[in-house]
DNA sequence: CTCGATATATCGCTGCCCTAAGTATAGCTC
DNA sequence: GAGCTATACTTAGGGCAGCGATATATCGAG
């Protein structure tokens, strides 16, 4: 099933910027990719994933407009320059920290999976 | 410098149980070693790390007994069946988990790095 | 003999995520 | 056209985990 909510914990604004990467989103794409693209692992709820996206926006990462062209009114979300350098800094910090936590597996990891 | 805190929850059991596979360590001989091998980067407050191996022991993951031979009393930790057992099944999820997040990432994250 | 390192324990605060509830439209079935 | 489901966004409230602070005690160095 889904992993425990503690190991999402700390990643969530991370994978949610890495999805912005590839172009603008609106919020309710965002749950259906993170879902698809886990296999059904990454299956935030819209109360989780709204008030990351405002954080991230406060934060001055994103940059949000509302589209109201189509029949449903749709909020557009795209990265910022900041939200680009924010990005690359935690994919660096998260990898740092999976080398990291790899590591301490040790022998235990390599029983289960050659690699990461 | 240290991870981010959110980034480390959810991992910390695991590190712990994995720290404690080796054999048995000591409350604060499990903190240095942790530091050791992250480089620092992993510092747990005591205040942290007891009250975890406190719940492990009594999820019955962990065995404990006190020596006081030595001058100072330590209360050494060693894993049980059960702590093997979710060490196991921890380390299976973490990998799954580091790998999902990896994929995410992308090409963001191969820029970084080759792999995790 | 004072200071810092060793060694364990507990409590309260903070902050993040989830649950739950609320609002509203589109499109389908009957 | 009534009702259901999926789409789409928002906010309030609560739980829980780790951290900082605090307490206690021994040991070695200066």
């Amino acid at each position: 099933m889904g992993f425990s909510r503690d190991l999402l914990r700390g990643s969530l604004d991370l994978v949610v910027l890495a999805e912005l990467s590839c172009g603008e989103r609106y919020g309710y794409q965002i749950l259906s990719a993170l879902r698809a693209r886990s296999g059904g692992r990454i299956d935030l709820k819209a109360g989780t994933l709204y008030p990351i996206l405002h954080k991230l926006e406060r934060d001055g990462c994103v940059r949000s407009r509302w589209d109201e062209s189509a029949g449903r009114d749709r909020k557009w979300y795209g990265l910022t320059e900041k939200g680009r350098g924010r990005l690359a800094e935690n994919t660096r910090e998260w990898l740092d920290y999976a080398r990291c936590v790899r590591g301490m597996l040790g022998g235990e990891g390599a029983a289960v999976e050659g690699a990461v």
